[in-house]
DNA sequence: AGTATTTCTTGACTTATGACAAGGCAGCTC
DNA sequence: GAGCTGCCTTGTCATAAGTCAAGAAATACT
């Protein structure tokens, strides 16, 4: 593969700030795999062991678990710029219970378990950055596990809607729904209350 | 500090199973240090910067942020054998929105940010057992954040009662209910429903 | 185009949980 | 032992959100 600027483009912007030699760098970007995939694929499926993790180019994909009672529970949507990445099966190197699934035609950048961990082992900016990215994600988390105790469902709507429009905007107003943690019907009417004010 | 093994019996339980060389292992002693605590003691505070971590050898913690409304929530209980820490504050250097307080008199063995990342990024076995502690509190945190999504205020207490009942047996009702995620009222009253049946 | 399917809205009713308030009970202090 | 104070329980009532069911609107399928 060529390694001219250009194909980097999007790795650049994705590691920028990140203090790699540019040996280092190089050594990165030639890990990651360009794919495209269309809407509907599934990136990871229930059952499966996560044998890669994604940096996002372009698309829109949702995570999603399915409950004892076959309930479809939305865990996460993943925008452009995202890592997408099941973290408990990637590095446990076990089943996952969850799925991923593209909403759209898109494009990202995958990287293997094993290629991800020489990198990690060998290099020490990558493992701060993927530290880092492991300590964000966390820590989001902990804040929308916070806001399920702490707020109103249409106070956790008006925040996704103010943090992030796309996802309200793009999304069916049932996945919205079961990752705000309450039905489509309660959705469609906070919606409506929140419109008509 | 002598070296000697006694000293040591604590650290080597924590680390079992992880692939140390005696001098790497011995290193990783060396860096911790062993603090006895009493009842009500803040082991971290809100506005701080969470400097270390520990691990927990006898007694019990709890963790809790405040809400806007005054409200203290409980994010988390530690128990025995517990990685004690604030990962977000701890890892990102910046202040916290937490509090850790102990229930009861105890003993933990803190490490420092700084010799933690010299161990981190100097002993392989230490950073995958590192890494490995993160992703699954994370873990813990998304089973958590999902069960109180699709279950009950009532399954959500009898699986706490049937996986960690010290927590529900030592903290005081108040505090289990926020960590549940309901009021004091609510869970006096679930209570008494799951022991009369 | 025309039918089928999914997605969203709306209405009527139920239910879990919250809010407030009063009382009981233990452990303290004086 | 009287009086605090903090913790838990209980009662009454209020409310957010769920359930079920029927339509409307949008999409996809042939």
């Amino acid at each position: 593969m060529s390694l001219a600027e250009p194909q980097h483009a999007f790795l650049s912007h994705v590691f920028h700030g990140v203090p790699f030699t540019s040996a280092e760098f190089e050594r990165v970007a030639e890990a990651y795999e360009r794919v495209a995939f269309s809407k509907g694929a599934m990136l990871l499926q229930e059952g499966q062991c996560a044998n890669d993790y994604a940096l996002l180019e372009r698309g829109m994909l949702r995570a999603f678990a399915v409950d004892p009672e076959g309930q479809d529970r939305t865990t996460g949507f993943f925008l452009p710029g995202q890592i997408v990445i099941e973290v408990a099966s990637f590095f446990m190197r076990r089943p996952t219970r969850e799925n991923i699934q593209a909403m759209d035609d898109g494009v990202c950048w995958r990287i293997s378990f094993d290629r991800f961990q020489t990198l990690f082992h060998s290099i020490e900016a990558y493992r701060e950055w993927g530290r880092g990215c492991l300590v964000e994600q966390f820590f989001a988390l902990k804040q929308r596990s916070l806001s399920m105790i702490t707020d109103s469902a249409t106070e956790r709507y008006q925040q996704l809607l103010a943090t992030q429009p796309e996802i309200v905007q793009q999304a069916a107003l049932k996945h919205v729904a079961s990752y705000l943690g309450i039905t489509d019907t309660s959705l469609s009417r906070i919606r409506k209350a929140v419109a008509t004010p």
